[in-house]
DNA sequence: TTGCTTTACGAACGATCGTTCGTTAGGGTA
DNA sequence: TACCCTAACGAACGATCGTTCGTAAAGCAA
């Protein structure tokens, strides 16, 4: 009844999975074909090779964060309010695409180099976006003037990037607490 | 000559620069022995298995960043000065031992189930120590009455587990720049 | 000198790796 | 009905994996 057979965006989902929680080198083809109920020479029936698993779900995570970036670029409002939708978007990506956010953040290096080369480059664009949001709102005087954009936009990041170590949605911490902690936690030392 | 043989030593600290920078399954026995001029048999003259490998570098890293824990709950003076010694100790023990800092971070899902767990404790007495000690400058005033040691705790951690992948030693910010910079974005959103 | 210990070699083991290939089962379309 | 295409099988490929083993060279102790 309900399709037995799977779809290669069914593969690529469980390779996410898997790639997150074990890594990509820790991750062997029949592993991921025992998750689908499959064997591992079938799932060359929807790919071509496992690298390509892994840019397929390194690039999808990739235009989650861009997609994200770019919608809380056009936020109207002060800068502060850009800030704030680019870090509830960069929550609401890794909370809500764990795996792919994971294999992107974490299994880029399995990449050869050309693939590693853009994902650094979506990385830096990504980065770049806080800072210009960060160096707008000094311009404007919303923020401290001696800010430096480029640091307090890593920092920033880092405190973003970990959430999904450690933030657990069943708790007593809903998710738009935690981005009002997160904002607290860096808007006071960005504040004017 | 200098020694021309290789102790165990040479191999765990070998074993921690191809893990941190290839991971644990991505880095081969042949791999390694290669970074030693060695045949990847001739390690095991030092060791009985990779995992021991894995186990003595991630053992190496948790010892360092207990002993420096406990060095900084022994600076007297303020709950900041404390937490100011806990930061200043742990972007030590990432920079100057890069690489059994990123595979204990990374690589402890390798190991199998109980040194896993061992980790895990450790990671969380750690944890607990920066806990107690914001939990003590609230209690003594310092600190924002509001503030939850928990939570803070780990945006501190997030930052401080960060450093690594973005700090340039040879860079116009200095270590202790550095340490001063995290400081201020985070005890900013601590002080009372 | 003799002998022991440490370190390294290099062939070889079985297991597992990513992948290929010829085949088959089944649903959709004509 | 006949056909085709997709998805899956399962055996098999060569490569590489972690590891074992018998051996040899070199340094130190006797």
């Amino acid at each position: 009844m309900t399709d037995v057979r799977n779809s290669r965006a069914d593969v690529v989902q469980a390779a996410g999975r898997l790639f997150a929680e074990r890594g990509y080198h820790g991750t062997s083809m029949r592993d991921l074909g025992r998750e689908l109920g499959l064997h591992g020479s079938s799932l060359y029936s929807h790919i071509s090779s496992k690298e390509d698993l892994l840019v397929d779900v390194v690039q999808r995570a990739a235009e989650l964060f861009e997609a994200s970036a770019r919608a809380a670029l056009q936020t109207p409002g002060s800068a502060r309010d850009r800030l704030r939708a680019l870090v509830a978007g960069h929550v609401d990506v890794l909370l809500d695409h764990v795996d792919e956010a994971r294999t992107f953040l974490n299994e880029a290096r399995a990449l050869d180099e050309s693939y590693r080369d853009r994902v650094v480059a979506a990385r830096d664009g990504y980065e770049r976006t806080f800072r210009t949001v960060l160096a707008d709102g000094v311009g404007s005087g919303e923020f401290r003037s001696d800010l430096d954009p480029v640091l307090t936009g890593i920092l920033i990041l880092s405190v973003l990037n970990s959430v999904d170590r450690w933030y657990r949605p069943d708790g007593k911490l809903g998710r738009s607490d935690l981005v009002d902690a997160i904002l607290e936690f860096c808007m006071d030392g960005v504040a004017a």
